[in-house]
DNA sequence: CGATAGTTTGATATCCTTCAAAACCTGTGG
DNA sequence: CCACAGGTTTTGAAGGATATCAAACTATCG
């Protein structure tokens, strides 16, 4: 329940896309069609990067921000201390996810952003991004939809902590998280690795950590998955989501769009 | 628990903004400054009206989509109705509001709409919206600003069924609900007309109608809040925010923006 | 004035929390 | 290499918040 997050030594599978081509303009081609004008653009936003050590804060509630962070490698969380003390986690962010979304409306951060393991951002200051956004109409549109599946996944998050109990919740959890790392085309034998703690769990669905231990012994008995530290093995995907109710489309990872016109206009 | 709505005679207490001015246009100007084209062109594209009797639904779950519904007048909650047949709202809609927002990703909604008291909205046809992005970037501008609005309002019920009791979600809830009016100019002084029953209180916030009552007579005793049918009044707002923790920041009634940018470029 | 939806009440069961402590890891320094 | 320290997982017992079930009461509408 503390503002601190578990040491990670083991780097997270995730590919480092970064180093074949940029996260973005790869999140941004699920959306629509990049010109070459555009990928040179989002280049050149991106360059200025940083590392961040497993446990230290990329974002903090209530600061200023001249610049946006996108996760190159690693993965990071967005969080809120509440006045009481307690953690809520209200999002796992992964390489091409943008931490500031609200950029737009709001100069200051509406919650913090950790680093889970060793994290590398590129910094992409808020006037570059805008101008960007202004020329390249096609970058502005990407964001809109980056967006919109954003609200989507809070819509599904809210809908899981408020009508279903622990396992469930949990069990949609991971679920979600498998399918969102599956996306990255990793290896899906051996598990995943994320550098979570049950607490960390506990404070993504607004449970306590014994309940937490307590539901993951159950997975553990009834054979569904596999819980070591820093790292979770989902033995049986179609009774998990049967359990947790769990239809992916939410998510949005086949970058199906509406209308054709959506990806190749201009 | 069912998918029905409260039947509603007495129409909502909100100025029909429409009458005067377009709704979508008033909501655009929070953003950014409209020129005279970008007028028209809003004008344009929500020429066609409907109307809805309080209980119907306006927008069906699994259904395509070929246009997207602008609220002109009255309130329509999103919801989704989950397997085991329980009701999930997902938000409030009020004049201004979009109530496709995912129009961009998907061609099927992922959650219903439904009309809490007779309903006016308008059906913009999908490719006229889009075609309106294209052509005006300020239009583009207002949807991306609109949906980071929307994350931030489920990221905030989202921590608010996660973390806090039934007293302070109810709170919380009602407190969200007089800003939102009150940023309609409304008259405070006579309490705020929704045609809203317990049953939706409790599926707004995945709990039962019986504690949901006990809650609600707890506040009248406490002297916070009175509660008739179609009707609410906070009495002590103060008390109410300081157990809700509420902070308004998250709704961007006020419409700030991070830059001046982004009202005025262009 | 009866039918129907909404509110209220009581009793009981369950899920989850709280508190407290033990057991287990894993990295660190001597 | 061992011992220690801090974080993490696990266990147990007990309490509290909320759910469930069932029924009575009360508005409201036709």
């Amino acid at each position: 329940m503390l503002e601190q997050f578990s040491p990670a030594l083991c780097p997270t599978s995730l590919p480092h896309f970064g180093q074949l081509t940029n996260p973005l303009t790869q999140r941004f081609s699920r959306f629509v069609s990049l010109g070459v004008a555009e990928c040179t653009a989002i280049e050149a936003i991106t360059q200025r990067r940083k590392m961040f050590k497993a446990g230290s804060t990329l974002v903090r509630e209530g600061y200023d921000q001249d610049c946006v962070s996108l996760i190159i490698s690693g993965v990071a969380l967005r969080y809120r201390i509440l006045p009481n003390g307690r953690r809520q986690i209200i999002g796992f962010l992964v390489p091409g996810d943008l931490c500031d979304t609200q950029f737009v409306i709001l100069s200051k951060s509406d919650h913090n952003v950790g680093a889970l393991c060793d994290t590398e951002v590129a910094r992409i200051s808020l006037s570059a991004l805008m101008n960007a956004m202004v020329e390249y109409p096609k970058i502005e549109r990407s964001l809109l939809m980056m967006s919109l599946i954003d609200a989507a996944i809070m819509r599904e998050w809210f809908v899981n902590v408020a009508q279903r109990n622990a396992y469930q919740k949990l069990a949609h959890f991971f679920c979600e998280m498998s399918e969102r790392f599956n996306a990255y085309s990793l290896p899906p034998a051996g598990g995943i690795n994320i550098p979570l703690t049950q607490t960390d769990l506990a404070d993504t669905m607004g449970l306590t950590v014994v309940h937490v231990n307590r539901v993951m012994q159950g997975f553990r008995r009834e054979g569904l998955l596999n819980w070591s530290r820093h790292h979770f093995d989902v033995l049986d995907a179609a009774r998990l989501k049967h359990l947790a109710q769990f239809d992916p489309a939410y998510l949005h990872l086949d970058g199906t769009v509406a209308d054709p016109r959506m990806c190749a206009y201009g």
